[in-house]
DNA sequence: GTCTATATCCAGATAGAC
DNA sequence: GTCTATCTGGATATAGAC
C-alpha cells in the first residue's frame, strides 16, 4: 500500500494542483490582488514555504494557471477544426463547447476571459491576441474563402459571429440569465449566422 | 482679476477634477491596484491630505468615477431614446456613440466597460445590470414590440444587436484593431440588425 | 519537500501645522 | 483647504529547521 505517500492531505492531489486548484477559485471570487499568499495557503492547505517552492512568486501562479487554461482551450479548439469542415459547423461547436464549459467551470471562464490579465501579469499579451481567439477569427476568415461567410472586413466578421455568445457568456456569468447557456444556443446561433450569411 | 484665485495650480482646474482626471488614467493604464495614492498625487500635483479632504478613501475615487460616467452615459442614452422612435434608429445611434467616445476618451471606456469593478466596489451591482446597459436592452424588447424585431428571447435579442460592437470595441482598446472604429460602424451594424430582423 | 517564524517593505490612512 | 510628516497593518517573500 505504499504507506509514506499520502501521509498529510487527505484529498491526495499534488500539491501543485492543491494550489491552482484554490488560487483559480480565489482569484475569480475575489480577484488576484484580493487574494493574498495567507489566503492560498488556508484554502490550498499547503504552506507558504511549499507555495513559494513550487512558483516563484504570486504571479508565477497566476501565469501556470494562464498557460494551462489558454493550451487546453486552443487544444478543444483544434479538435473542434478536425472534425468539422465548414466554418458553419466549426463556429457552432465552438460556441456550444463554450457554453458548456461556462456552466460546468464558470471560474475557467472567468479567469479566461473576464481577469484583466495584464494588470497582474504585464509582459502577457491580451487575452484577444491569444491562440485560442486567433482560431476562432480563422475558423471564420476560412468560411469567409470558401464562401460561406459573405465578404466582409474578417475581423468585424468574426465579432458578429461570436460576439453575441461571448456576451451571454458574461451575462451568465454576472448572473443576470438564470437559464443554462446550453439552452440558448440554437437562437443565439441562428442570430450569429444569419449576421454574415451571404 | 481677484489674484487670490489660482495661486498654486498652473492649470487652473478644481482639485478634484485634477484628482479624478489623474485617478481615471491611471486605473485604466495600471489598473486600479497598481495605482497607489502617491500615485495619483503625483499625477494630479494634489497632496495626500487633500486627496483625503476631498474623498473618503481610495476606493471613494473610483467610486465618484463610475457613478459620474454611468450617469453621463445615461444621458446620453435617453437622448437617444428621445430623438428616435425606431429601435433600428436608437440601437445604431447607440453604437455609434460607443464608437465615438471610444475613440475620443478611451480611458472612460475602459474603465466604464472593462474594468473589474466589483473587485474594488465590492457593494456595486455588475456594470451589465447598471442603468446604460438595461437601457440598450429596452431599446432592443421595445422594437420587438413594434415588430422590427423578430420574436425571441429579448436578452438573446439584445446580446445579437450590441454584442458585436461591444466585441469590436474591445479589440479596439487591446490595439487589435488599428482603425478607428467609425469607420467600422455601416459593416457591424449590417451585421447586428440582420440577425434579428424578421 | 514541507513546514514555521520572521524580515522587509510600502500601501492606505491620519495628525495636525499653516 | 492644503500641505508634510508619520503611524500602522498586512502583504510578499525569505530563512532555515525538520
Amino acid at each position: 500500500m505504499d504507506a509514506n505517500t499520502d501521509i498529510k492531505r487527505t484529498r491526495s492531489k499534488p500539491a501543485t494542483e492543491q494550489v491552482l486548484g484554490a488560487a483559480l477559485n480565489l482569484f475569480t471570487e475575489q480577484g488576484y490582488f484580493n487574494t493574498s499568499i495567507p489566503d492560498i495557503v488556508k484554502a490550498s492547505s499547503v504552506s507558504t514555504g511549499s507555495i513559494y517552492h513550487y512558483f516563484r512568486d504570486k504571479e508565477g501562479i497566476a501565469r501556470n494557471l494562464y498557460d494551462s487554461l489558454v493550451e487546453r482551450m486552443e487544444t478543444s479548439f483544434s479538435e473542434i477544426e478536425a472534425r468539422h469542415d465548414s466554418a458553419h459547423d466549426r463556429c457552432r461547436a465552438a460556441i456550444e463547447l463554450l457554453f458548456e464549459l461556462t456552466e460546468q467551470e464558470p471560474a475557467v471562464m472567468r479567469f479566461m476571459l473576464f481577469s484583466r490579465h495584464r494588470e497582474f501579469m504585464p509582459d502577457q499579451k491580451p487575452v484577444c491576441s491569444s491562440r485560442p481567439f486567433v482560431q476562432m477569427r480563422e475558423m471564420v476568415a476560412s468560411g469567409m474563402q470558401r464562401g460561406e461567410v459573405r465578404e466582409m472586413t474578417p475581423i468585424i466578421a468574426a465579432s458578429a459571429v461570436f460576439g453575441g455568445a461571448l456576451r451571454l457568456i458574461q451575462l451568465r456569468l454576472d448572473g443576470i440569465l438564470d437559464k443554462p447557456l446550453p439552452e440558448y444556443l440554437d437562437e443565439i446561433w441562428q442570430c450569429a449566422w444569419r449576421s454574415v450569411t451571404p
